[in-house]
Parts: C-alpha cells; structure tokens; sequence
DNA sequence: AACATTATGTCAGCTGCTGACATTCGACAA
DNA sequence: TTGTCGAATGTCAGCAGCTGACATAATGTT
C-alpha cells in the first residue's frame, strides 16, 4: 500500500525490549536449574531473583506467580502447537491435523539444542509437584478450549451447540498427557530418540477404539 | 464366628468424633457460604474460621490449605464413585461399569436433601475460580489413578503395561467434566433434573466414537 | 538537551501456611 | 469421684508468596 518504508524492517527490535528478553530467559533459566537442583517447593522467589541480581518487585512483574516461570517453555511449546494446528491443510480431518501438529512441535524441539533431555527432567518436575502439576493442568484446560476453537472453525461449526471439537480436543490432550507419562516411566525403552514419543502417541490412539469399544478379553 | 458382642454396635463413636464431625461440617459450611457470597479470593482464612469461632491454626489441622475446604463435599462424592465402582458386578464391561456407577452416585446426591443446586453452584465457583480449578484439576487425576486401577482390577489386568485402563479412566473423567460444563453452561435446559446431566453423559459418551472416526460433514 | 515513557528498586503490608509450646478437654481406669 | 493420659485446641512467632504505592533510573523521542 502506501507508506514504502525503507524495506528491511522486520521488527524494530529496540535495545529496550532486548533487555527484556534477556533478563526474562535468565529468570526462567536460573528458575530451572535451582528447582532441578533443590527442588521446587525449597527454592525460593528470592534466590531466583538475586541470581539474576534483580529484585523480587521485577520477577513478579514478568512472572504472575512462582509456577508461571517453571512452565514458561512448556507454554511457549503450547503456543507453537496452535500456530502449527492453524496452519494445517484443510483437507485433513480433526485427527490428522493434530497428530500432525505435534509432530511437528517435536521436530522443533529436537532442533532446539540440549531441549530434549531439559523436556524430560522438566516433565518430571512437574509431575512429582503438586502445585506445578495442578497449574500445569489447569493451562492445558486453557489448551483445549483453543484446541476446540481452532477445529471448530476449520470445520465451520459452533463450538457452542456441537461439542465434538471439545471433545476431541480433551481426548487428545488426554493421550498426549499419557503418553508423556508412560516415556517419563520407562525412560531406556524410548530415551533419545523423540520418534519415540510419537510413536507412543500413535499407539495409544490405535488403542482408544478397541478400548471404548467393550469388554478387553 | 466366636465373639458373640451385644449386636447392636454400628460405631463406638465417641462424644470426641463427633465434635470433630461437627466442627469440620461447619467449616465446610461457613467456607462454601463466605465463597459464594464473596467469592473466594475475597474470603480469608480467619473468616472461615471465625464464623465456627475456632482459630486459624485449627482450621489447618482440618484442611490441609484453603483449596481443600472448598473441594470437601466433591472429594466425598469421587469417594462414593469409587465405592460404587468397586461394587459394580463383574459381568459388566469397565464402560458399562463406570456408566452405572456414576448414575449411583447421582442418584445418592439427589435423596441428600439439597444437594442438587448446591452442587451447581459450587461447579460454577470452582469453574471461575483458576486456584480452584487447578487443584480440582489436581484431584481429577489422583481420581483417574485409582479408577484405572480398580478396572485393571477387574479385568486382571497389570496397569504399568497396560495403559487402557489409565486410557479410558481418563476419557471417562474428560466426558463427565464436559457434561458438567455444558450443565452449567446451559441452565434453562436441563435444572432440576438430574436424569439431564446423566442423558449428557450419555449423549456425550455417543458422540465420542463418530467424533474419533474422521471427517464430521 | 529536555522531555515523556517505561522498567526497576524500595518499602510496607496482607494472606496462606507451619513449627513449637502451653493449655484445655474428652476417655478411661482406679 | 478422682486422677491420669492422650488428643484437640489456642497462642505466638515466623517464613514465603504476592501486591500497591511511590521514588528512581534507564531508554526512547523531539
């Protein structure tokens, strides 16, 4: 349109918000390594500040709360997955698109430097927490609902009236959530290799038919 | 067998208990009132446990933290749940089992007097009330846990190689979730029924295969 | 250089929650 | 009834998470 600006201008990234980025990735890496190490209900907000040499004040006005910096990369990893759901053919059907779209989430993550195994201990953390498990569900609730979204516009449907996009998105996110136990519980049968974990995730879902369906003999 | 005592003892509940009893229904009471009336955040500790005029260090002795006074009566119920499942006769399929044990416990909560709205009222607190959910959410799963295990039970079946117990505890857990949210979400249709909220179940249960299948054109 | 904007620090304070110790209350026997 | 033991409760001190208010410093703009 109007308006030629001088062409490269990606993002006019400032020093400011630069800043900010960095003292953020501190603040999430430092909170993880203290709550690997110590665990996370002995780490205090404190520590994780002044390792940052910033004050409390600050890493509350990044993080809302204690858990929100122990699940930032896993939202960040959330946030992609519906970038990529979006951006799935139409012609696939609900359950293609998503099998897909956490592939590619994982092909991502197994880019991403040493993330794999960060995944992994991350995973447990959560787990053995209470209080980061329940935060941790209570997003993937969120999850879902834009999950549902997502596939009732892709199919053209109101999520009010049919709620088989819900459904669907629950059920899914149930058998993801699965599957990240069962390769956290059984770390030689799968460990490095993120294939793994897809190909658990495909199993699973092979088995919600059979299982559903009545009697297991 | 030997031991021949006087019959009649149901309980050598002791005047102590009993006390204990009380004092606990009253908190959970005075909690669910000041929630409702307030709202939850709004509502201190030491309100709660003024109004039963106890301190706050006894309040904690019955309640391990704030979240847990307000979840008390659901945990009863998934207790109940758990009771009825467990009774259910070994003829039946693990869905077919649950089916019946959720409808038991439905109808148990319909003869105890006013439990019906209340317990509206309080799945609408917690649903709009992300502490709450969270640990509600927490709950669920400890829930999906023991369910799994108890089909595994009945199936023979070993739960650590064996995920289809786990699988469809947790599928169960997601219906019935949604069930409750499209209740509450939709007053008009279905109060003062709680055959509703089991013909949800139902309903949602029958939409789950179709919705699985593929396409939904 | 002067100004507006925004991030950060400091401080005071509330609330949830816990350990330690004293006190009171119910159970049970002499 | 009385006395004794254990359990329930109260009181107090204190830590950690979290927030509002205000001052200060850093950054971006003219």
């Amino acid at each position: 349109m109007a308006m030629p600006t001088t062409a490269a201008d990606p993002q006019p990234v400032g020093l400011r918000e630069r800043k900010k980025r960095r003292t953020r990735d501190a603040l999430v890496d430092a909170a993880h390594r203290l709550f690997l190490c110590h665990g996370y209900g002995r780490t205090t907000v404190d520590e994780i500040a002044s390792e940052v040499e910033v004050s409390q004040r600050t890493f509350f006005r990044y993080f809302a709360n204690k858990e929100e910096v122990a699940l930032a990369v896993l939202a960040e990893a959330e946030e992609a997955f519906l970038e990529f759901l979006r951006a799935r053919p139409a012609g696939e059907n609900p359950l293609e698109a998503m099998r897909g779209a956490v592939r590619e989430v994982w092909q991502a993550v197994d880019r991403g430097q040493d993330s794999g195994p960060a995944a992994l201990e991350l995973f447990e953390l959560i787990e053995s927490t209470p209080t980061l498990l329940a935060a941790h569900l209570r997003h993937a609730i969120q999850q879902e609902v834009e999950v549902a979204r997502i596939l009732a516009d892709r199919e053209g449907l109101d999520p009010a009236v049919d709620l088989r996009p819900r459904l669907l998105a629950a059920v899914f996110g149930t058998v993801v959530r699965i599957s990240h136990l069962a390769y956290a519980a059984d770390p030689d049968a799968h460990r490095h290799s993120m294939d793994g974990m897809l190909a658990l995730i495909e199993r699973h879902f092979d088995q919600l038919g059979p299982a559903l369906a009545g009697s297991w003999r």
